[in-house]
DNA sequence: CAACGGAACT
DNA sequence: AAGTTCCGTT
């Protein structure tokens, strides 16, 4: 029962998914819309490996923030003053010097899926749903109310202690994530083997790297530049 | 202008 | 509790 809690998983910290809330955090509602390409004119991942991402329509996606937690007076201002706050959890880190991007440091909780979610949960995108902002809340709204729901559809796996895996074995497993490991530069991530292609939290952060090096080491990623220039 | 963070408030 | 709102500072 105590010390259940295994080396690769990611912090539960706070943020229970199980609990009764009904409004959605907001890294939920960023992920969701990271996992959605329909939503890349809004945000999008701008290296997923690394957790890091581009604001790209602000102005839309306070909206959207908005929307979904009914505040019409929501703008980009107290939408940036949010994601500050994730700051000192550790949760989010800005990426310095370049405009609207920040990254994912640690993520609350797996939610992984399993064999039984046939489908992974979709969100339509703003865009798209040239819908109303109410139609478009609506299957926003499903959407998280599905990853709330998705407990008794997720596993928290311990790759090293598992005994499997996808039919794979523990050793083909933390092969697996060793290599994914080495291959990212020493910090984070293993893509695991993606579920239902629904990858929300599937990653594990494995940092074995200070901020610094972290920092360092974004520094050398090519990270494509993004022109955007607003009207 | 983009980004930061204290403080009061819900 | 997790932001929301407001605002002075860098």
């Amino acid at each position: 029962m105590a010390g259940d809690t295994g080396p690769l998983t990611t912090k539960r910290s706070k943020y229970s998914r199980s609990s009764t809330r009904k409004s959605v955090y907001l890294w939920e509602f960023l992920f969701g819309l990271l996992e959605d390409d329909e939503c890349a004119s809004v945000i999008s991942w701008t290296n997923k490996l690394e957790g890091i991402f581009t604001l790209k329509n602000t102005n839309e996606l306070a909206k959207l923030w908005g929307t979904v937690k009914n505040k019409p007076n929501m703008d980009k201002y107290k939408l940036f003053r949010a994601m500050r706050n994730y700051y000192n959890t550790g949760m989010l880190r800005k990426v310095k010097g370049r405009n609207s991007m920040y990254q994912f440091v640690s993520i609350p909780y797996e939610t992984e899926g399993c064999e039984t979610c046939s489908k992974p949960p979709v969100v339509g995108s703003p865009a798209e749903y040239s819908l109303t902002n109410s139609d478009w809340c609506e299957r926003l709204t499903d959407h998280f109310e599905r990853i709330r729901t998705a407990d008794n559809c997720s596993r928290t796996v311990d790759y090293r202690k598992s005994t499997e895996n996808n039919g794979k074995s523990t050793t083909e497993n933390c092969e697996q994530m060793e290599e994914s490991f080495n291959e990212s530069n020493g910090y984070i991530v293993s893509r695991a083997t993606s579920l239902s292609g629904y990858s929300m939290s599937s990653d594990s952060i494995m940092s074995t790297k200070s901020s610094d090096e972290l920092q360092a080491d974004l520094l050398n990623i090519d990270i494509k530049e993004q022109i955007s220039e607003n009207d």
